[in-house]
DNA sequence: TTGCTTTTCTACACAATGTAGAACTACCGG
DNA sequence: CCGGTAGTTCTACATTGTGTAGAAAAGCAA
């Protein structure tokens, strides 16, 4: 998986705080993101990202409507989730660098992955690595 | 921090598998990293990386021996737990990214984070960021 | 001091990303 | 059917990170 750049980033964050098709002029407008020189990115700019976005899988848009709607293809906890495994991939050593993570993490988020490591032994007997819904 | 090239990644994982500092020499030749044109790497290609890699934080040498010693600054699962950490910290629903994760852990995993909680619930009352050993 | 070993400096290619003008396309109103 | 404007794609350039290594400098042993 590709990583995302600054802007990129700014985009799919955007993007993924509601599933609502956005145009590229909603885009820049809420983003503000400013360039160096303080001005206002160039709407070619953004047309430019968002087609490299699709590229690369993290967004569709809707080619029918005339000012093309973009939207995100996955959800930024599945993002997130990938990111994890593709931290933890390259790890020989899962275990220990899950021991690490787990002495990192917040009082609350151990209670939560507690509950979802319930929750996930109670499933089907044959574990999913796709979670169905 | 900083992210990792394939060639940076490799000389990492190498200095990640042993306490001993190896010189650069050493290293290239363990290494036994192919060029694109299927010669082995240039000695100084392997004192640029390791520089970076010294200027990033990653290494550190000793410069009193002549062929400097080069080791690893952290572990290997410190820097996976950095990645994860990471990888979470841009996600404002952190539980929903958990969740996703914990669906697509290998049961064999999830075993070993029950018991990593379990560990972690029974220690001080006061949970710690930093896990003292 | 000289010559070899080792390190640092400098350099270049290539890809990713931010940035945007130029050129093209589609559609609405006449 | 046609032109004009809104909108999209093409092309382009700067910057940065990484792989790669030669040239130059530095350290050291004889």
């Amino acid at each position: 998986m590709a990583t995302l750049g600054d802007l990129e980033r700014s985009i799919m964050e955007r993007l993924w705080s509601s599933d609502e098709p956005v145009s590229a002029a909603e885009l820049r407008d809420e983003l503000a993101h400013k360039t160096s020189a303080g001005n206002e990115l160039a709407l070619t700019t953004m047309l430019t990202v968002l087609s490299r976005l699709e590229r690369k899988g993290f967004v569709d848009r809707n080619r029918k409507v005339r000012p093309h709607l973009y939207y995100a293809v996955t959800t930024r906890a599945d993002h997130t989730s990938e990111l994890l495994q593709q931290a933890l991939g390259a790890e020989p050593d899962r275990a220990a660098a899950l021991a690490h993570f787990v002495g990192q993490v917040t009082p609350q988020e151990a209670e939560t992955l507690r509950q979802l490591l319930d929750a996930r032994a109670s499933e089907s007997p044959a574990p999913s690595l796709v979670d169905p819904a």
